[in-house]
DNA sequence: GATTTAATTTAGCCATGGCTAAAATAATGT
DNA sequence: ACATTATTTTAGCCATGGCTAAATTAAATC
């Protein structure tokens, strides 16, 4: 009945309407275009998912998750989290590499699974990129930290998220030693949209893209 | 390109053209039946494996799996194995749940998992249910324990291996007290295909059904 | 050897989830 | 206000992997 194709629109719906700045509309062009299919494709799609009421259209206007939609696409995120935790911690994944593992696993596991491995890992609220799990009622923290690209200078800060999107980048990170928890401190802006100053753990200081700090979300330190 | 029904479909030929009787045809019928299809749908995958040339087919005969055809049945069967393993010693399933469990696990990991699996538990060569696994490079021992069915009396044996095909038989098993590795030896055998009565692990005695007994693969003892 | 039965294949259908090309609609610029 | 552009939808196609019903072929029985 629930096939991976509408777990994975509905998981990608969900971030949409929740991970962009408040306001913007979840588009058909925009689904497309994050799940990698052609516009035609999410159109169909998203007219199967109305008339299933997972989700409200208005045509040419977007979409809405509606609770039963929600509800599935939070239980997609909760597998996809905890599967990515259990990769990283239990079998040694390096932080790269869980995202594309747990994109596939998500849709295979039971709710058996689920539970040995949230137990297995002591019931975790966060995971592996700092991302909320939601519980298994379907609840999820709203944690939304200021960017690394938006910091000021001088203030000290640490790393509570990253973005998972792009592997690469996330090797770079790792590379430049920034990790969940990292301290950091913005010593200076280069202008024109240059790179900043970034002061690493009190011990190294290294220049970085504004793009990695985009992606980048940080906790503000006493 | 190798989908999850093409991989099921030839672990399913594997098994019947090694689990049964040498000289058995893996017929069509034979082959719809344990996939659970109409003879139809079997004959159409049938036809279409051909043509990938991963079996021969000799129409109203039967199928053969070709080298590549066995590749893929044997690395889906590793994959398989190591997972029910895995979910037995490192996640604490009994032996009844996991073979459904891997069944849709088998087709969504990566070498990556398969390697990382593989790794922690200490590259096992004996799956949770006593059969072998096959190694990356696709090599496959060839146990064949007779069945506790056709144990003479008085000869005392080992349990080396079970079927999984039913998981309420495994429990019962369980509740027996028989598990890979348990001592048994028939005492007597009931006729007209009646029950035997075993000595369990030189403290118990039970009666136990031919249908069992059929399902559980012994090593004799000296 | 002819006939009945059983197994297999063919024909034609369906659902899912992709695609491209064309049409319709909304948004934007002059 | 109207023309241009961008977005969205529709129409029609394809591959995959199911299904049932009918036709074909092989096997078994008389
Ligand atoms: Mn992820
Ligand atoms: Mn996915
Ligand atoms: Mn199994
Ligand atoms: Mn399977």
């Amino acid at each position: 009945m629930i096939s991976q194709a509408i777990e994975d629109y509905l998981k990608t719906i969900y971030k949409l309407q929740h991970g962009g700045t408040e306001n913007e509309r979840v588009t058909t062009s925009v689904i497309a275009d994050r799940m990698g299919v052609a516009a035609a494709s999410a159109t169909n799609m998203i007219k199967k998912l109305a008339e299933m009421h997972l989700l409200v259209h208005t045509p040419y206007q977007g979409v809405g998750l509606t609770g039963a939609g929600r509800k599935i696409a939070l239980e997609t995120i909760r597998h996809h989290r905890l599967i990515e935790l259990y990769l990283a911690q239990a079998l040694g994944y390096p932080w790269d590499q869980i995202d594309a593992e747990a994109d596939r696993l998500e849709h295979a596991i039971s709710e058996e699974f689920e539970d040995r491995i949230d137990k297995a890992l002591g019931y975790p609220t966060i995971g592996a990129h700092g991302e909320p799990i939601p519980t298994k009622q379907g609840k999820i923290e709203d944690l939304d930290y200021p960017r690394l690209s938006d910091l000021e200078t001088g203030q000290p800060a640490i790393i509570r998220r990253v973005s998972d999107r792009n592997p690469e980048m996330l090797r770079y990170m790792d590379q430049m030693g920034l990790q969940l928890g990292t301290r950091v401190e913005v010593r200076e802006k280069a202008p024109f949209s240059g790179p900043l100053q970034l002061k690493i753990d009190a011990d190294k200081e290294e220049a970085l893209g504004l793009e990695v700090a985009y992606n980048i979300f940080v906790d503000l330190a006493p």
